[in-house]
DNA sequence: GTGAAAGCGCTAACAG
DNA sequence: CTGTTAGCGCTTTCAC
């Protein structure tokens, strides 16, 4: 059991064949280049038992071309992420890519970093869901003709494809939801207020409230975590004025909300109605099953690859079509967290 | 504005000088070759000017270091995985390394695929949490030195470092402490039963029974799935002799036994009793905030980096010592799920 | 049917 | 203080 790691030259030196007929054997082109069954069966005989794996990096060089796609997101430990990472290194691997990751943690810093990281690792690909506001390392990209697409997260003004939940939709429906149970002090607890599912998001809840003849009650705080949610319904919950309901826009905010409910002593949906995004699997499990838009998740991933794949392969220079702007309408789920009011 | 992407030698050529001396300015050793400070920033600022970005592939090849550290997991949808990929990525990517990740989706083909491709990348190390019962591939990664080791689930008879919650430990704690809270009839309902987390966990419920004189009163279940949880509790509750506490091992078991639960009308702890294992967040917020042993994630994440790492830069072919089998004793929060019984 | 040789972009002796 | 050169492992013209 030898050592060194076997190459295309330890297979052609030991059975006394050229680099170049090894090569094609193993790139199984033999016929193409008509090589003889014998010598196709001795190359691959060898390649087996030296346990012969190609040295990427060097395939690399010379094709310019990794079969790795760049994935840059926010914050794994955020399960709605996480579900989307899962989705797209299955589907990837399927087809023969491989997948390199990084967390943000939220930090535009960081995803400057992570996409010249990756660019220097000559991506075929990348999905990114931004977490900041920044473009440029976005548009450096196109320089190198690599090609990109926004998952869930996007700018309206690049000309970068995306595919995301329609999240005014989901927001405008679940208001207005609420508005027919007969809350009319909604207070909407938001995420970071910079990116486009939470922008579109808001909007939605403003939309529908006003098209209903209310003004927006209450937009609070100031990201997706679990500690806004906290701070935010504390505060919210000491007005003069309070919601009868709470709209999360995520289930990490939710989260922090109900537990600020909890330790005041409110109760859901007796006291307060409460709805949310994401649909995270245990919101059925909670004190109080609460009501969320669901998000399409294996949609939008799987259609994302597609979009990417498609131009990895035709490399494609052709204006951005109106098919690549896809936004798809995120269902309710309905539980028990909202009470009808009079 | 050029679409060439500029390479060392775009750099040399229009400021005239040698591919050696850009080189090495642009891996800062240019006091040790002691290179002029105007040189040195000529070659800075046409590198900036140019966007250039060092190709990692012809590095790789060189050096024979890839920067890069492969990640094998079981499956990135279940919490407490993700968490741990999370906390891996971050101080990864502190310390200059790209995380390259596979979601294996608990099987074990997808692993060996997985590691294969990994090594063909050259990685430079690699974290596994198997998927599998097979060795094979794993054992392959020693004749090309490349530095191995496990988080959460490993082989006991493999020289491959492991860090890991002590499993066995939590189990029995728990199960003890539903013991003194007068339990007996206690149902364990298991994840994958060849896994070492599991085993582990297992036998620390069949000991604590046994230790206070008790025979165990029920295993079943067959994966750390949701779907295990629902069918195993559904089943349970249906026996003739019925459990006054279940000990889940794993949260995605949890709430699968939870609905069943709830489905059937059994209200915890009024009921039953309820344990469970990983800590996920949202535990507090559940119907009744379940009683769980919290892996310490962070611990185990940061602890197998720093193995990993010193045998990347030392290269150490020592042999195994006893520190690098690690198992860290969970923590066990208690909340409201575990009731008194005479 | 098969092979020789060039070159992808980079680093590191070795040579001044 | 700077430059020349070889070579990492692979694919691919071009040649026989």
């Amino acid at each position: 059991m030898q050592l060194e790691t076997a190459t295309i030259k330890t297979i052609a030196d030991t059975i006394g064949l050229s680099l170049t007929t090894v090569s094609r054997v193993l790139n199984g082109v033999a016929k193409k280049y008509r090589i003889s069954k014998a010598t196709e069966e001795r190359v691959l005989a060898e390649a087996d038992r030296l346990g012969y794996i190609p040295n990427q990096a060097a395939r690399n060089l010379r094709l310019k071309k990794s079969f790795a796609i760049g994935l840059v997101i926010p914050n794994l430990a955020n399960p709605f992420f996480a579900n989307i990472v899962s989705v797209v290194n299955q589907v990837l691997h399927e087809r023969g890519y491989s997948v390199i990751l990084t967390d943000c943690n939220e930090e535009e810093k960081l995803e400057i970093e992570a996409v010249n990281a990756l660019s220097a690792r000559n991506m075929d690909g990348m999905i990114v869901i931004p977490s900041g506001r920044g473009k440029k390392h976005l548009e450096l990209l196109r320089q190198k003709r690599t090609p990109v697409v926004f998952i869930d997260r996007y700018f309206e003004d690049l000309a970068i494809p995306y595919v995301a939940t329609n999240h005014y939709d989901g927001a405008l429906k679940i208001t207005e939801y609420l508005i027919a149970n007969g809350h009319r002090k909604i207070a909407c607890l938001q995420g970071s207020n910079h990116v486009m599912p939470n922008i579109k998001r808001v909007q939605g809840y403003i939309d529908a409230m006003k098209g209903h003849g209310h003004d927006p009650f209450y937009i609070g705080g100031n990201g997706f975590t679990f500690e806004s949610g906290y701070l935010e319904t504390k505060l919210l919950m000491q007005r003069s004025e309070r919601p009868t309901a709470i709209l999360a826009l995520s289930d990490t905010i939710l989260l922090g909300s109900l537990k600020a409910l909890a330790e005041d002593g409110y109760r859901v949906p007796e006291d307060i109605s409460i709805a949310t995004f994401d649909n995270s699997v245990y919101l059925d499990f909670l004190a109080c099953p609460v009501t969320s838009v669901s998000q399409p998740v294996t949609d939008i991933a799987t259609i994302a690859i597609k979009l990417l794949l498609d131009k990895i392969e035709q490399q494609s220079t052709s204006g951005l079509t109106e098919q690549e702007k896809i936004l798809i309408s995120p269902a309710i789920i309905y539980r028990s967290s909202i009470a009808s009011i009079p």
